[in-house]
DNA sequence: GCCATGGCTAGTA
DNA sequence: GCCATGGCTAGTA
């Protein structure tokens, strides 16, 4: 596994249950802002692998990204499980939702 | 070549 | 609705 990829996996990991990010905030916090199609990659072909919380990544509108039926209402079971509100729209509120990952950032924390 | 994006524009209402 | 973006897995040879 690239490094990259490797970075992603444990970004993916760390989103605590009932939060989500956005495929580019999740490209962003592995160093790569401008890779959300990456990140779409690896959630298709390795979520299974490495048992990846894939439900908790959704588009930058808060809405779930997935098409296809049988995923997308496991998605939408799932995360109202964990006991995030999906609006009748479809939406989740990121103001409230969104995983915010520690920085362990010295300079500034 | 894939892909479950994202950002911007055109065009409708 | 269009299209630039980007890192690499899956699968063949």
């Amino acid at each position: 596994m690239q490094p990259f990829t490797q970075r992603v996996v444990e970004v993916i990991r760390a989103i605590p249950p009932g939060r989500v990010m956005t495929y580019g905030q999740v490209a962003g916090e592995a160093g790569s802002p401008r890779a959300a199609r990456q990140v779409v990659r690896i959630l298709h072909s390795m979520s299974a692998k490495y048992e990846l919380p894939w439900h908790r990544v959704v588009n930058v509108k808060g809405e779930i990204a997935i098409q296809e039926d049988e995923s997308r209402f496991l998605q939408i079971a799932i995360l109202t499980e964990e006991g995030v509100d999906i609006d009748s729209n479809g939406r989740i509120d990121l103001e409230k939702y969104r995983a915010s990952v520690p920085h362990f950032d010295t300079k500034y924390n």
